[in-house]
DNA sequence: AGATTGATGACAAAATTATGACATTTTTCT
DNA sequence: AGAAAAATGTCATAATTTTGTCATCAATCT
């Protein structure tokens, strides 16, 4: 499967890079120019602020160390904000302090690259990222068996009847529905519908589908969600 | 820039280092080991061949220039041969040829290192073939008569009809199907199925076949499992 | 026939998944 | 803000499967 970014009708997804040291900022431009990707620079938490509410770039690395105001300290600030706390972001840290970690992602990092890194791993990250966020923004309305999933008016149904769930289990339907007759392991369940670098006991991915399949269980439905052991789960209407 | 990977998580890879010139397998070996990677050294297309065939490396880093069988002779013959096909191979060649280069790209070899080369990059080549081949591995449908086997959904049916495996039966299955009309020792079936340095009596190959022949006993396709008296088993449509 | 090698059924231990309960954290409502 | 309700992540425990060995029987070879 060849990733969609190198579809040339497609229009390319831009990229705002925040580090104050130009020759990292340099270097990340080099190497995502050369991924297709249009590049913006901006040395400074105050510049990143206002370039990403006038840009609207389409995701934003940000260093972690900065002087002045810490990427961390943007990204909360970004988080916050109903305008930007959309934009996704990955933090480029310079080690993998566990601490640090933690703090960013519980601040909304979608994602999080320590230095240094590969470019083809940077690359994949952020295509990775947006293709999570892409992926998210197509409301279609999906049907399977006889379960109906509407994303628009966020309403799921089975044989006509409502069916309620939470927001989680509504999350790993809406992904399993994408993703159909496919097993997935929990990993990966876990990287796509909780997000990347988000550590949780494999265990519990068996309980959200538990309550899924609980919360499915009209006509059957709750067949539909497979254990394959030895490999993870997967969504099939057969 | 620091080395980039260092997951002392993940289980060591093999490299095996074709050269002749034992001063450059030292260096090799030093700078590989360096990088946590387990190291096999070998002077000769010979014993190359035999040495991934019995210890299975992960990698090959193999000299373009040697005396006997050169380099590429040995590379297509790595590639000819569906035991070793899929083993993915480096080519070390002294000076950037473009002649060489496109033979050696040409003929199967997944990344290719002109000497001399930094420690940092030839590592980094390693991680980069590394994990391009453990991305696309094997996710592909094969069908023998009326058996189907889809590594996708995690699906094996015989005319339509879906089949249950446990997981070793499932491997085992697999394994026999990407090497058909093969024989295979109980030894190499441990290898390949349970992973290298498993111990297990060899007694045990002998059920777990005979509890993949009761599971895919269906429109006979448990003949295709077939017993080679004093060598092993092999599996065979015909 | 005697010796080897492979096939099978039975088991108990080991591994994996399902479930119900619970403490916390987040959201919603008033 | 404060209370109430909903959602989440973990556990401990139960329910299932899978797996490695054996003991025994069958087939093949000398």
């Amino acid at each position: 499967m060849k990733s969609v970014f190198e579809d040339a009708s497609m229009p390319k997804k831009t990229v705002l890079v925040v580090d104050d040291e130009p020759a990292i900022r340099d270097m990340l431009t080099m190497v995502l120019e050369a991924a297709s990707f249009v590049v913006l620079e901006v040395e400074n938490a105050r510049l990143a602020h206002a370039a990403i509410i006038d840009r609207r770039p389409d995701i934003v690395l940000l260093d972690w160390m900065m002087p002045g105001t810490t990427g961390l300290e943007l990204l909360r600030r970004l988080k916050r904000d109903p305008l930007t706390k959309n934009v996704p972001i990955i933090m480029l840290t310079a080690k993998a302090e566990e601490g640090g970690k933690v703090a960013g992602l519980d601040s909304g990092a979608d994602d999080y690259v320590s230095k240094p890194f590969s470019p083809r791993e940077l690359v994949a990250r952020i295509k990775a990222v947006l293709r999570r966020i892409s992926e998210d923004e197509v409301k279609e309305i999906i049907e399977a068996g006889s379960l109906r999933f509407d994303p628009i008016s966020h309403l799921v149904t089975i044989a006509g009847e409502e069916i309620t769930l939470g927001p989680t289990e509504y999350r790993l339907l809406h992904f399993f529905l994408k993703h159909q007759n496919r097993v997935f392991s929990r990993d990966q369940i876990l990287d796509f519908v909780w997000g990347a670098n988000v550590y949780l006991d494999e265990r519990t991915i068996d309980v959200h589908i538990r309550r899924l399949r609980k919360s499915i269980a009209v006509a059957g439905c709750d067949q539909y969600v497979q254990t394959v052991r030895g490999a993870g789960y997967r969504f099939s209407i057969r």
